[in-house]
RNA sequence: GGGCGGGUAGCUCAGUUGGCCAGAGCGACGGCCUUACAAGCCGUAGGUCACAGGUUCAAGCCCUGUCCCGCCUACCA
């Protein structure tokens, strides 16, 4: 056993452990069995993409919670997979062709189409291996892909499910419309960015006047499509001019001067330029005042020739620049003031959207939304943390219908066909041979679905939906959904509705919604800020244990969580950590052989019981932690036990055990308990850290082929044992005590120093007569321990006091009399602050009165002991001259 | 404009239904290569819990107001 290695290295055991587990099938759920079923589907990653921080930390909270509830005993489905990512990989296959000399257009639909098969190809399996690097125990038989034909065929099936309720329909509606790729895309889609724009003030000449009307517009280009221009009915400053005509400079059409009250008499210039077809607003505006819509726009945001022949052909914002030329010279422009607004741009390429006219499909999400929010508030799906569900009815309550259609060529067609002869549509899950006319002369639509409607379908069509399998029977609604709050409405929700509209059930039981990755400085990691770190490089340079632990350490349901690189760095600290106290362990056992040893409680040390105790509390507490999903704390405890109570104390307690005693069968069971308990905490941090435990767990005794599916450790209620707790507490005062003492007075750590302790009563007396000799040369260097019920304060020494106990350190010649003296007063005045206000809460009779009693008696108790220390300090204080 | 979250040690954050002397990690300072671990060990310092009121026997926690910060959301051209 001693050619294990001094330092925790990694590489080769994360490589050999992951490929054993393969090889012996643990990730894989049965479709059926006696156990209770537990299921989580992931998030699906874009498969041509590259794991990210955020991949890395939703994936293992996954692994975490499928690791744990596999060890507890659950059939535990974790569903992979991945999506097709419409427009995204569409931007990067485009930003390829270009760089090949081509492009989408020159390719048609059907190469392109077996371009982006052949990217998939290539690509799959990358971001599906990262997932294996960091330990995803994820049922990979079971891989599911977003564009395959079960997953199509359940996309088809779902929307013309929704076609034949009467939810899907068409319309020419103003929708946000990328002119960069060329596809409308929905609201949640468009982000608002605050822009130092401008407002241009613009003559609007009366017709038959020397009058003008002044406008102020940011975007003076949509002029070429204004049909109309309007103020309040009863703003005073234009009533003469409601209902005459002004010329529309440059471009000289007549239109008329309306009154409409949703102006805003207080913004700009209290008149608005109307341009129904490139204004939210004003297309509202236009209908109801029956105005003619000017589209000026090309798709990819030229100006077309309804712009006139001037600007025809110009790019939207060279229109702009131009025509504020054009205004200038006729003198038409007024001024140019700065302001800023807020402009909506496409989340995915950044460019800035452009409200367009054009026909799409819609999905009528409202009835869906009501019985999603009745679910929520049923508790059929719980949010944690909670004040996600808050966000969740929100959005819900005031959704708008979802377009569902995209311009482009990367996804699901949707699954309707148009009649050339007479003009039917139908929706058709199989495509249809002829239409009820008779005429074959059907079209499919050209467009695919928005990539987040097959989303919407993941926890059910990668089970086999429509089709009725046992994996749905098993597994459906599935367990857990864990997510970062940024998808909540894209993915979330779309998926409550749809499975309650799709499966008349809901997806999950749970959300559990996590932060997103920030830096030490709060910031959001991202590409743009040029502060991510890879989670790949990461892995390499710390190992993949450290790098959950650090994600799980660091888990908080905030929305944002910083992952410092200090943090990781701690994790691969806990590692070595780790490692060296089993390799302490391991190299001490010799021939213990754990099969001959009896479980009698006999032959137990003080801190055997101690840390059984301790290790029970920890158990039951990293259970709840887990259960209520409070990651980071199930993290603190596993952490606090193992460094601070399992390495700090217990190791150094046993080793004069280990090292000195003759005794075999004291040896023996110090040997077991030391054992037992490291391989017990080993399955306990399991989930978190899978491939050191297992590493470990396999050097130590063991029952089981793998950690994996060993069973979760419950605390062993015979090991409940405060008692216990409360002496060695006793004891790890007076040895902190000391060496504390020892440090202050710089006392050599080399030499060695006399301990005398005064005990007044039987109790402590005993407890430390009877252990404090095992235990104390571990910690500190002594020449002797005196303890005596009384016994006199010998001269130059220092003074330390635990309870009702005294302790001496004589330091002669070493001592510093100051020092001392500093040393103490400062604990005095403490604990004189602190025993005024406890005899301040006491001395109030409403508190006697009010309080409930448990209260009072621990104040009492505080008190007491603040009054003994006292007196023990300031006597000590007095003996010092 | 509306909504949500936050302001606790130098930094990042815990602090679960109000009730032991407000904690951790990192950083700082001092001392140790003590035979599991220097990726370690021991010790020390550092906080008017944003501010002002209120409720209560008791407030970091509950209520009101103020000041900051962040995010989500909204059609003010």
């Amino acid at each position: 056993m001693t050619d294990i290695p001094k330092t925790y290295s990694p590489q080769e055991i994360e490589a050999k452990w992951y490929q054993f587990w393969l090889e012996k099938d643990y990730f894989h759920a049965a479709d059926t069995s006696d156990k209770p079923s537990f299921s989580i589907v992931i998030p699906p990653p874009n498969i041509t993409g590259n794991l990210h921080v955020g991949h890395a930390l939703d994936n293992t909270l996954q692994d975490v919670l499928i690791r744990w509830k596999r060890m507890q005993g659950y059939n535990a489905l974790w569903m992979p997979g991945t999506d097709h990512a419409g427009i995204v990989t569409e931007i990067i296959m485009e930003q390829k062709l270009e760089v090949w000399g081509t492009s989408r257009e020159a390719l048609g639909r059907e190469k392109f189409i077996d371009r982006m098969w052949n990217w998939k190809n290539e690509s799959r399996g990358t971001i599906i291996e990262q997932l294996r690097q960091i330990g995803c125990s994820c049922d990979w038989e079971r891989e599911r892909f977003t564009l395959d034909e079960g997953l199509s065929e359940a996309v088809r099936t779902a929307f013309v499910k929704l076609y034949d309720d009467g939810l899907v329909y068409r319309d020419t509606y103003l929708a946000n419309w990328c002119p960069n790729c060329q596809t409308v895309i929905s609201d949640l889609e468009v982000e608002s960015i605050e822009i130092d724009g401008s407002f241009y003030h613009i003559k609007y000449p009366i017709k038959g006047s020397s009058e003008y009307l002044e406008i102020a517009t940011t975007r003076p280009e949509t002029m070429l499509g204004d049909t109309a221009v309007a103020v309040h009915p009863e703003d005073n400053r234009y009533q003469h001019v409601i209902g005459k005509t002004v010329i529309l400079p440059l471009v000289q059409r007549e239109i008329p001067v309306i009154a409409d009250e949703f102006v805003d008499r207080e913004f700009g210039t209290g008149a608005l330029k109307v341009t129904p077809a490139h204004d939210p607003n004003d297309y509202e505006l236009g209908l109801r005042h029956d105005l003619p819509q000017i589209n000026i726009f090309h798709p990819d945001g030229t100006l077309n020739q309804s712009a006139g022949s001037e600007y025809h052909g110009m790019d939207r914002f060279d229109c702009r620049s131009a025509l504020i030329e054009d205004l200038r010279d006729s003198g038409l422009l007024m001024k140019v003031v700065p302001h800023p607004h807020s402009v909506g741009h496409h989340d995915r390429c950044g460019a800035i959207v452009e409200p367009y006219l054009s026909p799409q499909w819609f999905i009528n999400v409202k009835p869906l939304a009501e019985r999603a929010i009745e679910a929520v508030r049923k508790g059929e799906v719980v949010f944690i943390p909670e004040r996600e569900e808050k966000r969740f009815y929100h959005w819900m309550e005031n959704i708008l219908p979802w377009p569902v259609s995209r311009q482009r060529w990367w996804g699901h067609r949707l699954p309707i066909w148009y009649c050339d002869d007479c003009g039917e549509v139908i929706a058709a899950v199989e495509t249809p041979l002829e239409c009820t006319c008779g005429s074959q002369n059907l079209r499919q639509e050209e467009d695919v679905l928005d990539t987040w409607f097959s989303s919407g379908l993941w926890p059910f069509s990668t089970m086999g939906w429509p089709k009725t399998t046992p994996l749905l029977k098993s597994f459906y609604p599935t367990s857990v959904l864990v997510t970062g709050w940024d998808i909540l409405f894209f993915w979330v929700a779309r998926m409550i509705m749809l499975g309650l509209k799709c499966h008349g059930e809901v997806p999950f039981r749970k959300v559990y919604i996590h932060a997103l990755v920030a830096d030490e400085q709060g910031q959001k990691m991202s590409k743009s800020r040029g502060n991510t770190i890879d989670p790949i490089d990461t892995i390499y340079k710390y190992g993949a244990d450290a790098f959950r632990f650090a994600l799980v350490f660091c888990t908080l349901p905030n929305p944002y969580m910083p992952l410092p690189e200090s943090q990781i760095e701690a994790g691969k600290r806990f590692a070595n950590k780790i490692w060296n106290a089993s390799r302490f362990l391991l190299m001490n056992l010799g021939n213990f052989d754990p099969s001959r040893t009896t479980n009698s409680n006999d032959n137990l040390y003080l801190c055997d019981r101690w840390i059984r105790s301790r290790f029970n509390a920890t158990a039951k507490n990293v259970t709840a932690c887990l259960d209520e999903y409070r990651f980071s704390d199930a993290a603190h405890a596993l952490y606090e036990f193992l460094w601070h109570e399992f390495c700090d104390w217990y190791i150094e307690l046993i080793k004069q055990r280990l090292y000195y005693t003759d005794d075999s069968s004291s040896k023996q069971t110090v040997q077991s308990v030391a054992s037992d308990i490291l391989e017990r905490t080993m399955r306990l941090l399991h989930p978190t850290m899978p491939f050191l435990t297992e590493e470990i767990w396999q050097r130590l005794p063991h029952e089981g082929d793998s950690i994996m599916v060993a069973p979760w450790p419950n605390p062993n209620p015979a090991w409940d044992d405060p008692e216990s707790e409360n002496a060695m507490q006793t004891i790890m005062d007076v040895i902190e005590s000391i060496r504390s003492i020892r440090g202050e007075m710089n006392v050599a750590p080399s030499s060695e120093v006399e301990i005398l302790i005064k005990a007044p009563s039987a109790k402590n007396r005993n407890l430390l007569e009877t252990h404090l000799e095992d235990y104390l040369p571990s910690f500190t260097r002594i020449s002797s321990v005196s303890i005596a019920e009384s016994l006199e304060k010998p001269a130059a020494c220092a003074t330390a006091i635990v309870g009702d106990l005294t302790l001496y350190v004589p330091l002669a010649g070493v001592i510093d009399i100051g020092a001392e003296r500093n040393r103490l007063e400062k604990r005095l005045g403490k604990l004189t602050a602190d025993l005024t206000a406890a005899r301040k809460t006491l001395d109030n009779p409403k508190f006697i009165e009010r309080a409930p009693k448990t209260v009072v008696m621990q104040k009492q108790d505080l008190l007491e002991r603040f009054e003994s220390e006292k007196e023990k300090l300031e006597s000590n204080l007095n003996m010092l001259e």
